[in-house]
DNA sequence: TGTACATCAGTGAACGCGCGTTCACTGATGTAC
DNA sequence: TGTACATCAGTGAACGCGCGTTCACTGATGTAC
């Protein structure tokens, strides 16, 4: 994604790409749009010169892969750790780990999930067999494990029709949530409790 | 809206206002990127000054938004064509009418439910006890009703619970499906199935 | 050990661009008398 | 019926702005000899 990375001078170099995709993550979720994630507004927030950015990232659509990454990163950890934290019950947990995520960071999340920029256009957004290798990938897997060990049998073709439902449900929930907050929703647990019990 | 429209000259007055609406429907699907529906650019697609929107429009947002509203407009017809021409199977009929009209416009669908543009900040965006006067609520009363009617008994909170969890799945699916078409996606009328059958 | 030099992360000024919006206007339409 | 005038939809030029990106540069760091 960056290219010609090449050791930095008193292991301050490559530092700055950390810096740049926190400030930009700061920026997006500040201003609530992805507009506003510009090279100055990122330049400005982490006290560089917008130039310096392009000693990190070719240009700007490539910084916002950055976060998008480092987001997909963070969601596959949460997950992680809350199945490993509640072994006996990781489909609750893992449900409840993901509305938390998107919960608490509602315009990263959106932005993950903002098709044109999960990939480049062609190769990256053609149907493929098995979710090898795609954004989000490894979270999905989470779910379709978490699901088949609720059943107590080895992944079926069902094991997926549960998982793909559950996704879908858990991403519309969250998404319409923030999208009508004026709609009459019910509490969060009692709302996961119902998309859980539709899980066979 | 629109604020002070008077009547036209030679019938011709208001005609402009849906030419504009129908300007910035068009760029927003053909460019698939709501930044890219712009006073200028609607003002080149319809053929005129780009000022002379300010003649309908207060500003680029209320342009937007008067998109949006149509959108909602189109999909509450789509939604109440489908149910009364197929009364015997309600339910399944408004969920095919749902998907399709997403598929067909994935770009006005994703608009319809950015939240910071259904309405203004503030009042609009509190939660509320009722589904009255919601940006899409006429379209949800229709899923409590075609739920209800599956259910052959008057609505309950059961109903209501069957009714926003089916949304949610569907917005989940129309969503995740254009945002993420490398999944393997099961083919439509089988997913329908599927999400229907989880309706109690 | 000392010095000349290569490296390279980051800078400041400048470019051309398309944008939303403002402004004074034009010119056809219809109306008052 | 004729004329002066009010109306008003739409125009063309211009504004200031922030943007992505390019460019020649600076100055500290570390290395070759």
């Amino acid at each position: 994604m960056d290219g010609s990375r090449r050791p930095n001078r008193r292991g301050e170099g490559s530092r700055l790409r950390d810096e740049i995709v926190a400030g930009a993550t700061a920026v997006l979720e500040d201003s609530g749009n992805e507009d506003a994630v510009t090279l100055r507004a990122v330049a400005r927030r982490v006290g560089i010169a917008a130039p310096s950015i392009y000693g990190h990232f070719p240009d700007r659509d490539a910084m916002l892969r950055a976060v998008v990454a480092e987001a997909f990163s963070e969601l596959d950890a949460a997950l992680a750790a809350a199945v490993s934290e509640d072994p006996d019950d990781q489909l609750r947990a893992l449900c409840r780990a993901y509305v938390g995520f998107a919960g608490a960071r509602p315009n990263r999340y959106r932005l993950m999930f903002a098709r044109y920029r999960s990939g480049e256009a062609g190769e990256l957004n053609k149907p493929r067999a098995t979710t090898e290798g795609l954004a989000g990938g490894d979270a999905f897997r989470r779910l379709v494990h978490a699901v088949s060990t609720r059943q107590a049998r080895a992944a079926s073709e069902e094991t997926l029709q549960d998982a793909v439902a559950l996704w879908v449900a858990l991403h519309g929930y969250v998404s319409l949530r923030e999208a009508v907050p004026a709609f009459p929703w019910p509490p969060e647990d009692t709302m996961l409790e119902d998309l859980l019990s539709r899980v066979r």
